[in-house]
DNA sequence: GCTGGCAGTTGACATTTATCAATCGAATGC
DNA sequence: GCATTCGATTGATAAATGTCAACTGCCAGC
């Protein structure tokens, strides 16, 4: 197995590796150990709408994500909820990782995407001897909770209206703030990162029409920027993502 | 400010700083930064209802829960909800001092409490050079985080009902596993932390009468522990904290 | 041993959200 | 070009949850 793992790495193009290298998480660290985590993952493109992952799994790899795009989601007693979609160029699935526990979430590919394997083994013994990567880990990590507080303080103190409002305003900000945007997830999914059903989705986007929201398809404009923060109330320490 | 540290932390009982080295947090490090960190903090007591932080100051201290209880809660438009229950010794908002960010939640104590407070810059620092600590806050990072994953699944996936039930269980697990147990926090905070009003936590536990759960004031008393399970259904993927 | 205050409960009602069924409409395949 | 499929929408209805007001019961303080 080891030299199939080299084999494939081997392939990786330095593009690739260069844009791993630049991420936050291994930007630190030595040369000598970053070769070593290389040297121990592969990488594989995946089709679209693969189960990479299944909560309750020993947690054998962590998973970076190089291009295309993943959905977090978890299931209990025949429901379905997604928790987050994973846009590249990051990691998933750190924190089982690093315990050596099994996954909470599961995952699959939305779309044929290129994922880069670390063995969780070898994440943790390089982790061991190298501080700056220590540190990185741990800035990553606290910066992943955080990102679940907020998405619990939007859940428990915001309706669903309110929570679209927001979600769409963090989403035109993030397309570069121009009035007219287009939504970058299925709306049923979205519907159920939001924590909603996608027709009570369809209902909430009449819902917004009366503070200037404009929807047709996928595409969203955003007609009356002052009433629709007015509504949407976005707040820092609940939507800067 | 530093001498008043100093002289707090003179006067901490052995009992307590043997508590806190033996803390996973603490236990691996190296004995020198250990007392670093101890010499640079200090230690207070708190009557109740004292709020010790503000949601969106800056981290100045990672604190530590000797005795006593706190309550993390956040708010938003004029609402607020209680996110979890410190109970010692345990640390809280570490995610913060650790990326040097502003607190996501407030904390209030809810009794009496004794609270040691390390400066977030000392924190880092002593981070800097000793793995061992390093290695315990990812592990304690890691941990929190799947938590706050574990209360995400159960506030999207589960009806009230179901969440108040599988409270039910995991607190009697915690309190022994006996029939009888005493629930550990007012109701209406109960009520918050589970995602919902406390007049429909009053319904909620009506209808878990049905399934054997007796309620007389904050003592329940499960007396068909089959029949709770089969509607609880307990996931360790949610439940196991 | 009153009595005021307060957490908790209850009932009536409003709102929010989910469910089910039907339909629409754009994309896909033959 | 037409049928099929599937996501999205809509309407009717049900269920879950929140709101408001009144009331209960217990405890603390005088």
């Amino acid at each position: 197995m080891r030299t199939y793992t080299q084999l494939v790495t081997l392939g990786m193009p330095d593009s690739h590796l260069s844009e791993i290298r630049d991420l936050h998480l291994f930007s630190d660290m030595e040369d000598e150990h970053f070769q070593q985590l290389v040297r121990a993952s592969y990488v594989q493109n995946f089709p679209p709408q693969i189960e990479l992952i299944t909560e309750g799994d020993p947690s054998d790899f962590l998973h970076i994500l190089l291009s295309g795009s993943v959905d977090l989601f978890s299931s209990w007693n025949a429901r379905e909820t997604s928790m987050a979609t994973v846009r590249p160029v990051s990691t998933f699935i750190l924190a089982a990782s690093v315990r050596d526990a099994p996954y909470l979430m599961s995952a699959r590919t939305l779309e044929k995407s290129r994922i880069m394997l670390i063995p969780s083994q070898d994440l943790r013994e390089v982790f061991g001897k190298d501080i700056q990567f220590a540190q990185a880990i741990v800035d990553e990590l606290a910066q992943c909770y955080r990102g679940v507080i907020k998405n619990t303080k939007d859940l428990k103190l915001r309706t669903s209206l309110e929570r679209l409002a927001n979600h769409l305003l963090r989403q035109q900000a993030r397309a570069g703030g121009g009035a007219t945007f287009v939504l970058d997830s299925e709306k049923r999914r979205l519907a159920s990162v939001l924590g909603m059903t996608s027709e009570n989705l369809s209902r909430a986007f009449k819902g917004l029409r009366p503070y200037g929201v404009e929807v047709k398809g996928s595409q969203i404009t955003i007609t009356n920027q002052q009433d629709l923060e007015g509504f949407a109330k976005p707040n820092p320490l609940i939507d800067h993502r």
